[in-house]
DNA sequence: GGTTTCATACTCGGATAATCCGTGTCCGAGTCTGCATGG
DNA sequence: CCATGCAGACTCGGACACGGATTATCCGAGTATGAAACC
């Protein structure tokens, strides 16, 4: 099991809006530059980030995306369930009748990550970068 | 992203073979029975964790699996490693020259998962199913 | 000058394709047990 | 009585098939900008 290159490209994003200026438009030709990605791949990431509450996007000349006012600075959790989704990492396939010991194993475990990364703010990397690169 | 089914059936064996006697050997038919499986897929996921040392097999009539003598109580973890691999969850594709600090958050928080995770021993589960149902 | 028109630069969303990986089956090979057979 | 052989019950490992999810690409549609054209 990995986290699949969607998310990677989410996150990069991500890390990308939070270090430029809130209200500033960034053309999605731009971003896909910088990851080297297809604009046209990227885009449909991004749409589920909007849908998600998380960045704005602005069609038209000069359009592209920017943060959204509210939720200027979403978790990495956040991040990652707007494109991964919220189902839980392991799902016991048995039907033993009630709950599976494993499961719940598995679950608190998840919890323990889920914990961490909803507690790290995109905005605590972009403030770590001060001059270093871009990305 | 998912834990796969192997997983699955790996963790529910294990559990087994922690619950009944330590040297009686147990064949693949009754493992996969119990799990709804085929035989012969099981016992694909079982070379897994002979190879990792946690259990091993006889062969020939009468033969079957029982847990290994050294490390009969694995923990979560090392039966996970086992099927799934060594490979930390996330890889940031970009290559930004040195440490990419997204990479090194979610390394992070998959280390919360794991310390949790090696701590969990399958004897725990073992000792809490008294009399209750047995996978 | 003000309004209209139009080319341009974007995002949006569906349809489609390619690729990979998990899941599972099949089968031949090797291995051990226990019984039967024969000296 | 002992040894040999053999059938049966197992695991082992590779090759292969299938399906679904991920990873893209393409293209038509909608939308906003800015400049040119027209009155």
């Amino acid at each position: 099991m990995k986290y699949s290159k969607a998310t990677n490209y989410a996150l990069h994003t991500m890390l990308h809006l939070v270090s430029t200026a809130p209200e500033q438009l960034v053309s999605v030709h731009q971003l896909a530059e910088l990851q080297k990605v297809s604009p046209t791949y990227l885009s449909k990431i991004l749409t589920k980030l909007v849908k998600a509450g998380m960045i704005e996007s602005t069609s038209g000349a000069n359009g592209g995306y920017r943060l959204s006012r509210k939720n200027p600075d979403p978790s990495f959790l956040e991040i990652i369930h707007a494109i991964e989704g919220q189902a839980s990492l392991f799902e016991c396939s048995q039907n033993h009748n009630a709950g599976c010991l494993i499961q719940q194993v598995m679950v608190q475990a998840e919890e323990e990550m889920e914990s961490f990364l909803n507690n790290k703010k995109m905005s605590e990397l972009a403030s770590q970068m001060k001059g270093a690169h871009s990305l």
